[in-house]
DNA sequence: TGTACATCAGTGAACGCGCGTTCACTGATGTAC
DNA sequence: TGTACATCAGTGAACGCGCGTTCACTGATGTAC
């Protein structure tokens, strides 16, 4: 860590005291990814950050935890946004929209490793709640429902099936993110295994 | 937390110094399956469990690291007795080997959860490796090995299926673990699912 | 147009806490002579 | 059998650190009259 002089950044003009709150969660979601732990991640080190007291962080969250929910609440709004662009791209193909909605939260969990953890992995959900979340679990499991409804997947109980695909596919991230060293088999390749067997995608080519 | 007034542990006699060590791996232990983080277990803190003065752990671990590390090797140890333990139960049918293994750790992981989580989602396998945990994949591969060769599961690849399976079991556990509060569908009968539809086997009755 | 006042966007010092680790030590038990 | 000494199993005080949070404050900018 560099023990910057911390060159103070200074005041927002009126009216204009909205913006150190994004620079505050920013800061968080950047310093979160990093450390890969929401109990680690520490008020004072994200003002430092920002270059503000750290007093200054109150106010605009009430406590350390209304700060990492806000971060939280930013990442999972990504999460949903990438699963979204994705099936729009696929437009009338529920085959495609369900694999490229867990793809793009595939990539953006490789390329947010962290946070991926952070979301699913941290205590956050016991001692906060993260019932924002349940977004993600309800798009997934209509991209499933699609492709049952279009006869492309057997007919079964798109809820279990969501969760059975949910789980391999968490998992997969899981193994991938907290075991690095190890060398794990092609992503794509395995989300495509999990698509034909457990949810009963024709194989793709 | 209770502060109590630590009614001070009485040294060991001569030549049993090792007790101690044992002592303070169980509650290390125990206080880890609690805390569900490594990074969370103070050495004071362990000291203060076991009756002893902080620097007394000294004694017998190098530092904190140490101290976690040897937890772990416990709790792996232990989940890889449990799984050889159904297993043995089984002798001569190795879809009962392959079940009792999995059932054996889900059991473990459930009565476990903290230990679980420390084993397979904190920052010990980046910071200290745990390179033991290697026998627990080798395990299961094994006896998804010994399904394909009785002919039981269609040939494939071993390890590919084993890491498939891994991640969704893995990925089954972490779910609930991690949201409790959410309802999630029987277990024995998710695994179920995925022995026949990841590795092969023919649905049980 | 001038001025008192309110508001906004922050700051700085201080609090009490628990932490990992180092250091020199203590007191009981065994052992060599 | 007595005694000096070594060893074992621990202890207690102290170090410097970063933390979350509270409190009273400051200085610039706007606004009512």
């Amino acid at each position: 860590m560099e023990t910057s002089p911390s060159p103070r950044r200074r005041p927002n003009t009126r009216g204009q005291g909205e913006l150190l709150r994004e620079d505050i969660v920013s800061a968080a979601v950047r310093m979160l990814d990093e450390l890969a732990d929401d109990e680690a991640l520490s008020l004072r080190a994200v003002a430092r950050e920002v270059s503000i007291a750290a007093t200054s962080v109150y106010l605009h969250f009430a406590d350390r935890d209304a700060l990492v929910l806000a971060a939280m609440r930013h990442c999972h709004e990504e999460l949903v946004q990438a699963g979204d662009d994705a099936e729009a791209a696929h437009e009338g193909d529920p085959a495609a929209q369900l694999l490229g909605r867990l793809l793009a939260q595939l990539a953006w969990a490789e390329a947010h490793p962290g946070l991926y953890k952070v979301l699913h992995e941290s205590k956050v959900h016991r001692r906060l709640g993260m019932p924002f979340k349940e977004v993600l679990v309800q798009r997934t499991t209509a991209a499933i429902q699609r492709c049952m409804d279009a006869g492309i997947a057997p007919d079964d109980d798109a809820t279990t099936v969501a969760i059975d695909l949910r789980a391999a596919v968490n998992g997969m991230l899981s193994q991938r993110i907290n075991e690095p060293g190890l060398h794990w088999p092609h992503a794509a390749k395995q989300v495509d295994r999990f698509l034909t067997r457990l949810v009963g995608l024709p194989p793709r080519p």
